[in-house]
Formats: structure tokens, C-alpha cells, sequence
RNA sequence: GGGCGAGUGGCGAAAUGGUAUACGCGCUAGUCUUAGGAACUAGUGGAGCAAUCCGUGCAGGUUCAAGUCCUGUCUCGCCCA
């Protein structure tokens, strides 16, 4: 790269995008433009966050678009007078590192630190408003000592708590993964089949705030339908009964959950899980041996295909029965593994006739299959044969007492009896598991507890924190975690009673730390607390977040859950860390997803080097709204950079005419082309500010500024200072600001203005100024455009009636029929509707 | 199978029920130039010499007027089974 660039910005020669940024960048560091003083309270508080990055080595484009989004927002509301909080951080604790540890033999610290040095430089390069004081790193001590603080938090108000139980296990990570993280059966990381392993783990209640996390969802109109259903959809609230059924003959009673009690009648048998502890006690000599071959087998099968209706359907009876508690009939009980263990109670009642997947289980092995709803309206006849289950609610037949009730009523009633009678109650049912937070790595947060022969599980206590993760590992090891080969780390004295006990050695899902990150940011280097209260009562919720919808579940619904959690004492006031979201679309290369086997990585480095960051930002926010994906094309970027050239020279040819300085005449006064170029102006900025405010549509933004852009080059404003052409010139610079920064602010300065243009306000515009002089009518005959004419605005409707009547071309379409009818809209169009 | 979303030029895409294809990419022709992969100018949905006709996945409907609203249907995407 040249560096006589320094002379040719002195000459404003032409656009140099690398010299005006780096110099820029360097001059807002300096000066601290873009810090945030979080006490200031006169402005009203703006929290634009951006999901924070993986520091997995370069930045990628979607980072480059998720950034630039955020970025535009938090400048444009700091140009409409907001105290703008914009932090930026690390999401650096996770498998990668310890992969290129193992790999590589290099220690997962220096292996992230080195990355995030790099990719900070990225950041900075594209000229981000982030006040850089605020960086996190969730791997640094001085943030995870506070996730461990977060863990005790949730231990001691009995939040987290250990248990045994069978849980997803990826052979290729070598851990533990919890639900949300399992995707049909695969790991979301690697999409390596998910197998069950019985382990001893950490989980977090989610299960305790399901209902409120379920019903905040109404609370949250900022965020996008879709994800709004993803969430429901996830903790999926199921109101049923739990009725139990006795087993003939001995002295257990199995129970089952159902969502449809009012089919009870209709049991024909009983479904349970392969796994379900009473099938060892239940099982029936004959069947012993080829029940435990079939539950050896299920352990092999994922749940995607356990569950899938279009799977043939597999099971085995155990030869004994159990009884209906309506009816007193006597049921066989089977093992499925379309059944799951951890679903309801692990058992189900199966009821062919009404229910898809007992249907097929019950055609496979014969069982009878016997029909109590019918579709209210049609006339009965039990005794037909169903081809398929009837699913739907109805009218209940053949069902005793309950015969004849809709199957509402049916449902409410025989679980009243169930109740009156002791062998069931009303249940309500999520499918939302709690959140398994233990994980057999090195590279998390390690989990602060240490057991003691003595005293049981022990919590390290406050002024012991950070925990701190051991470097004497070996990483070689599989299936228990690095952290437990250090020697120094596993013994440690108990807090309680002083004795030699041992530590924890799993760390906790990565997941825990980004939980609550964005808390930290507001008060990232208090030493005492995560964070001051009252700051946050303050700053939270952010106003609007951004990131990929791949978070729709995941972190977004372990945030809301951390929010809840820290809410019910009061540490934050707010219970949800969000209010408006915007999920960003993958940005894809000529139509095709970016990935390193098809060799199609578009790098920010090699875009910044050849056309700056102004038009990799220029051209991100261009094609496509920020909801939609976004195909990256190599000639589109030319076409941007070709454009931020044109500005320049647009801007730089008539300097002569511009003064900031100058007082804008009345609008009554203007006349001829300076009156068009204003009303171009008001249009332009109107036109912007509600697309920005609406949607966020920086696509549409983006080509109002070329046609303004369009407009201006070819207009004349001549050698003397125009004062509506230099009010043009500035609004146009203030409206690119946010999303080419650098060359607006370079051009602002060389055309005389002060200061920074990021706390320059927004420019304002006026409605009335918006509306051309002159409009072009358009002729309908029939709802067909058969003419247009150009004509003063404002014109009343019978005159353009009238006036479009007298068109030739309008008299010739109607020929000798009679107009039955005129609609006309003002200042746009005239229909005549003729027979 | 259920829910949600989307189908518009060669391509990315625009359009409070009111001129369909704004803005851009690409393409064609021209101007300037030693040169052009720079800049500028003009053109660019289809058919037709033309008047004109046809055009927003498909089929209907509502309306003076439908890409937009309603009903059905097909295809694709996502989520859930």
C-alpha cells in the first residue's frame, strides 16, 4: 500500500478510504469519542448490544453484517440525543480452544488471547462506535469469578442443584450436552450422533420459571414472531392428568401422564420405556431375557428416531397386565421405545383410536383397537373399523358416565373423579427440561463446589473466588475432564471443617457465561459485585439486540432465565434482558453458503485492504433488509466503493458553494431549482428516518441515499454559497454518517464543518417541504392506465376530473359509453369507469 | 402430518389497496481517452412494424382499482412432531 496518501486528502483529489480511516480510527481513540459515561442522566439511556463473538481466530462476514447493524442503530440514536451504550466482548471460553490445544500443544489461554488481539483489530478496523473500555472476556478471572459468583447465586436459592440421570452424551466432544444443544438427535457443534449416558451432573431449574418464561413471551413485542413461537413451541405447556394404574396382581401402581384423559375409555393397553425403572421389578420371567436384549438395543437408537411417526414401530410385551382405574379392565403392559423416559412419568396409555403413533403400534402387534370420540355431528357407529386414529377433540361414545360430553367437559370431569377417588390429579406438563450445565472440558468455568467426606457438597465461599482453572493438565485424556489431572487442583481443604477434600472438576456450559454478559458490560470493572444494582435498574433492558437466529432457543432463553433468577432477590429489576431483537440472515457467497471445504470465504482483511470498511458496511446493509439473507457478490462490492467515489467527487466539486454557517431562507421563498432541491432534502431525510425507525430497512435507506446522491450530482448549484445546497450537503452527510462514518466525516470536515459528526443531531425535516410543486396524474379508464399529465399540486378533485375527462386518449377509450362513475385520489390518479 | 414465512425482470430486490419492476448488479449502444476493467450519456419484463396486448408460482373471489385483501392449490425454506 502507497502512504503518499496524506498529500492527495490534502488535495481531496479522490476518495483514499484506507488513509481517511485509518486516520479517523485513530483520532476517535484518541479522543474517546465513542465512551459511554453510564452516570450521565440527561440524555434518556440507549443499550444497542450485538451478541458478543467466539474469538475463533478472524472475523467472518456475518460478523462484519451483525456488527454494522448494531453499529448504524447505536450511532443513529446517539445523533436523536441518546446516551448510546455500545460494548463489545469475548465469548471466549470453548471447545476450539482446547482442540487447538490438543493439536497444536498450545495452551487454550494463548491460543484465545492471540485470537482476540487479532480479531479486536478487525473490529476497530471496520470503525465500530464501541466504547472499548467495556470489553469483556468470560475467560478472563476477573469475569468468570462471577459466573462462579452466578452459580452460587443459583445454588444457594436452590437453583442448581446435582443429580443423576441419564443424559446426552457427544462421544466426539468427549461431554455432556443439554437438551437445547441437541439438534434431531445430532450435536448442535459437530452434528455427531447423540448417544445416553447415566451420569451424576449439575442442572440449573430452568423448569422452575417455565411458566413465567412461557407467558413473558406476550410481554416481548419487540421480538420476531418466529421466535416467539420457537420458544413456546421449546417449553411446549401441556395440561393432561396423571392417573395411576394398578398393576393386577401386585402392589404397584404405574402412573402415566395424558393431554387427553377424555379418551380413558378407549385404553386398550399400557405403553412404558424401555428404561422405566418398574420394568426390571415388572417383567415376567418369559419375557426377561428379550426385554433386556431390546432395551440394550434402544440405547443405540437416537430420540429423533425413537419418536419419528413414520418409524416402523417396535416393542415387546412384559406378560403382565395392568388395570383401567374407569373401567377395571385388564390391560397388557408393553415396552416401546417411542416412548421416553424422560417424558411425563415415562409411561403412556395407549389409545389406539385416537392417538397416531399407539394407531401403528397397536395394527403392528393386533391389539385391539377400540374408539370412544367421534366427530360431534356425525351420527355414531362405534362398531366401525377406523383406518387411521381420529386425534382430534369430539363427542365422547361408549365412555360409561362420560358418554354423550364434549371432549372438553369429559377431560375436566374424569379427572375431577381421578382426584375424588385418589388415583390421579390434574397435571400440568412442559416438555422444558432443566439445563445440564456440567461439562467434561478444560476450557469453562470451572464449577465452585468441593466435596467433603465430611460435610457433604460444599460451596467455595465468596472472598475464595475465582476458582481458578489449573494449567498443570494433561488434555490428552478422554471421558473425564483435563481439569481432573492436575495435581494442584483436585484436593483442596474443605471451607467448612478444614479437612482435605475434593475439588469439582467439570467445568460449566459456555452457555452459563454468556448468560450474563451483558450485565457485566454496564458495570465491567467493579472488583466487589457482578455489577452495581442500581446501575443496572438503570441501563437494562438493552433496547435492541442483534445476532443470528441461531440463538432463537439457546441463549436467549438462558438469559431470560438468568434475568428471572437474579430478579426474584432483586439484583436486577427487570426480568427479561431484552426488549426489541432483531435476528440478522446469513450472509452467503453468489446465492451459496460461505464455508472453508467450498473455498468460498469472502475476508474482511482483503475487502478493507481493497475498498475500506465504509464499503464493506455500505454494501452489508445494502441488497437485502438485515432480516433477510444476504448474497455477497463481488461486482455489487465494486458498485458500492464506485458509489462512495461518486460521493466525493459529488461533494468536493462545488466546495465553493458550500458554508454551513449560512441561515436557510423561508420555504415560501424558494422558487425554481433551489425550491426542488429542498423538497428533495425533506424527502430524502423523511423518507430515511422512517425507514430506519419502522424496520430497520437499511436496504431501502441505502437507495434513497443514491438516488439523492443521483439527484444532486447533476444539479448546479454555482460558485457563490448556496445555503439549501449546503443544507443538502449536510443532511446528506449526516444520514450517511452511521453507516459510512469515516467518509462522512472526512467530507464534513473538508467542507468546513466542526466537530464530530457522531454527536451532531440527526437532521430534521419538515413535511409540508416533501411534497413536489408539480405531480403527474395517472388516467385510469376502467382501472387501465390509458394517460398521464403533469399538473400543479394540490388541485381539487373535480378540476382533475374534469381535466382528465378532456384527455383525447380518455375520450377515445370511453367512445359512446356512459361514465357510470370518477374515483379520484388527489395528487395522483383519476378512474373512470365507463359501460 | 401441524405451525410459520416466502415465491415479482437474466440476478439482488422495491412498492400506506392507486403508474408493477424504485435502487443496484449484469448486459447493449454511444461520448471522452494512448488505453479502459475509469468516468459520463442513452437503453434494458415479454410479444408485435405499429396501435395495442400479456405480465408479480397456479386457479378462483372481493373491489372503481389487487403483488398487496379473501378461499383453494403447488413449490421452497424454517420450526415442531
Amino acid at each position: 500500500m502507497e502512504t503518499s496518501t496524506e498529500k492527495s486528502i490534502l488535495q481531496i483529489d479522490s476518495y483514499q478510504p484506507q488513509a481517511i480511516e485509518a486516520k479517523w480510527q485513530k483520532q476517535w481513540e484518541e479522543t474517546g469519542l465513542y465512551k459511554t459515561d453510564i452516570e450521565e442522566s440527561h440524555m434518556p439511556k440507549y443499550y444497542a448490544l450485538s451478541m458478543f463473538p467466539y474469538p475463533s481466530g478472524r472475523l467472518h462476514m456475518g460478523h462484519v453484517r451483525n456488527y454494522t447493524i448494531t453499529d448504524v442503530i447505536a450511532r443513529f440514536k446517539r445523533m436523536h440525543g441518546f446516551n448510546v451504550l455500545h460494548p463489545m466482548g469475548w465469548d471466549s471460553f470453548g471447545l476450539p480452544a482446547e482442540n487447538a490445544a490438543i493439536q497444536n500443544n498450545i495452551p487454550p489461554a494463548d491460543w484465545t488471547f492471540s485470537n482476540i488481539d487479532y480479531m479486536r483489530k478487525q473490529l476497530k478496523q471496520l470503525g465500530l462506535a464501541v466504547d472499548w473500555d467495556r470489553e469483556v472476556a468470560t475467560c478472563k478471572e476477573d469475569y468468570y469469578k462471577w459466573t462462579q459468583w452466578m452459580f452460587l447465586y443459583l445454588y444457594q436459592r436452590g437453583l442448581a442443584y446435582k443429580k443423576e440421570a441419564p443424559v446426552n452424551w457427544c462421544e466426539q466432544c468427549h461431554t455432556v450436552l443439554a437438551n437445547e444443544q441437541v439438534i434431531d438427535g445430532r450435536c448442535w457443534r459437530d452434528d455427531s450422533l447423540v448417544t445416553k449416558k447415566k451420569l451424576n451432573q449439575w442442572f440449573f431449574k430452568t423448569t422452575e420459571y417455565a411458566d413465567r418464561l412461557l407467558k413473558n413471551l406476550e410481554s416481548l413485542k419487540g421480538w420476531p414472531e418466529r421466535v416467539l413461537l420457537m420458544q413456546k413451541n421449546w417449553i411446549n405447556k401441556s395440561i393432561g392428568a396423571e392417573v395411576e394404574f394398578a398393576v393386577e396382581g401386585r402392589d404397584i401402581k404405574i402412573p402415566i401422564f395424558t393431554t387427553r384423559p377424555d379418551t380413558i375409555f378407549g385404553v386398550t393397553y399400557m405403553v412404558l420405556a424401555p428404561e422405566h425403572p418398574l420394568v426390571e421389578l415388572l417383567v415376567s420371567e418369559d419375557y426377561r431375557e428379550s426385554v433386556q436384549q431390546y432395551i440394550e438395543n434402544t440405547k443405540l437408537k437416537s430420540e429423533m428416531d425413537r419418536t419419528a411417526t413414520d418409524k416402523e414401530k417396535t416393542g415387546l410385551p412384559l406378560g403382565i397386565n395392568a388395570i383401567n382405574p374407569y373401567t377395571g379392565e385388564a390391560i397388557p403392559v408393553w415396552i416401546s421405545d417411542y416412548v421416553l423416559v424422560e417424558y411425563g412419568t415415562g409411561a403412556v396409555m395407549a389409545v389406539p383410536a385416537h392417538d397416531e403413533r399407539d394407531f401403528a403400534f397397536a395394527q403392528k402387534f393386533q391389539l385391539p383397537i377400540r374408539r370412544v370420540i367421534e366427530q360431534s355431528g356425525q351420527a355414531g357407529q362405534p362398531g366401525q373399523a377406523l383406518k387411521a386414529a381420529y386425534t382430534e377433540p369430539g363427542v365422547l361414545i361408549a365412555s360409561g358416565e362420560f358418554t354423550g360430553l364434549d371432549s372438553e367437559t369429559a377431560k375436566e370431569k374424569i379427572t375431577r373423579l381421578a382426584h375424588d377417588k385418589g388415583f390421579g390429579k390434574e397435571k400440568i406438563q412442559y416438555r422444558l427440561r432443566d439445563w445440564l450445565v456440567s461439562r467434561q472440558r478444560y476450557w469453562g468455568t470451572p464449577i465452585p463446589i468441593i466435596y467433603c467426606d465430611h460435610c457433604g457438597t460444599v460451596p467455595v465461599p465468596d472472598e475464595d473466588l475465582p476458582v481458578r482453572l489449573p494449567k498443570d493438565v494433561d488434555f490428552t485424556v478422554k471421558g473425564v475432564s483435563p481439569v481432573a489431572t492436575s495435581p494442584s487442583f483436585k484436593n483442596a481443604p474443605c471451607p467448612k471443617c478444614g479437612t482435605m477434600a475434593r475439588r469439582e472438576t467439570d467445568t460449566m456450559d459456555t452457555f452459563v457465561d454468556s448468560s450474563w454478559y451483558y450485565l457485566r458490560y454496564i458495570d465491567p470493572h467493579n472488583e466487589t459485585k457482578p455489577f452495581e444494582p442500581q446501575l443496572i435498574h438503570q441501563w437494562m433492558p438493552v433496547d435492541q439486540y442483534v445476532g443470528g437466529i441461531e440463538h432463537a432457543i439457546l441463549h436467549l432463553m438462558y438469559s431470560r432465565f438468568f434475568m428471572m433468577a437474579l430478579s426474584d432477590s432483586g439484583w436486577t429489576e427487570q426480568d427479561e434482558p431484552f426488549k426489541n431483537l432483531l435476528t440478522q440472515g446469513m450472509v452467503l457467497k453468489d446465492g451459496a453458503k460461505m464455508s472453508k471445504s467450498k473455498g468460498n470465504i469472502v475476508d474482511p482483511d482483503a475487502i478493507f485492504k481493497e475498498f475500506g470498511a465504509d464499503t464493506a458496511r455500505f454494501f452489508i446493509l445494502s441488497d437485502s433488509p438485515p432480516q433477510a439473507d444476504f448474497d455477497w457478490k463481488e461486482s455489487a462490492v465494486e458498485g458500492c466503493f464506485k458509489f462512495l467515489c461518486r460521493v466525493w467527487r459529488c461533494v468536493t466539486q462545488h466546495q465553493s458553494a458550500i458554508s454551513f454557517s449560512l441561515a436557510l431562507p423561508a420555504y415560501e421563498e424558494m422558487s425554481g431549482e433551489t425550491r426542488e432541491l429542498f423538497q428533495w432534502t425533506n424527502r430524502t431525510v423523511g423518507g430515511i428516518t422512517t425507514d430506519i425507525e419502522t424496520q430497520f430497512q437499511f436496504n431501502t435507506v441505502i437507495s434513497k441515499i443514491r438516488e439523492f446522491v443521483n439527484y444532486l450530482s447533476k444539479f448546479e448549484p454555482g460558485e457563490e454559497p448556496n445555503a439549501v445546497y449546503s443544507h443538502a450537503i449536510a443532511a446528506l452527510l449526516k444520514l450517511m454518517a452511521p453507516i459510512t462514518p469515516h467518509l462522512a466525516q472526512e467530507l464534513w470536515v473538508i467542507s468546513g464543518g466542526d466537530g464530530a459528526l457522531y454527536t451532531q443531531s440527526w437532521p430534521k425535516w419538515d413535511a409540508v417541504a416533501t411534497q413536489s410543486d408539480v405531480v403527474e396524474i395517472v388516467v385510469q379508464v376502467n382501472g387501465k392506465v390509458r394517460d398521464k399529465f403533469t399538473v400543479a399540486s394540490g388541485l381539487p378533485q373535480s378540476t382533475l376530473e374534469e381535466m382528465a375527462r378532456q384527455r383525447p386518449k380518455v375520450i377515445q377509450q370511453i367512445g359512446d359509453q356512459q361514465v357510470v362513475k370518477v374515483i379520484v385520489v388527489p395528487n395522483k390518479l383519476v378512474n373512470i369507469v365507463a359501460k
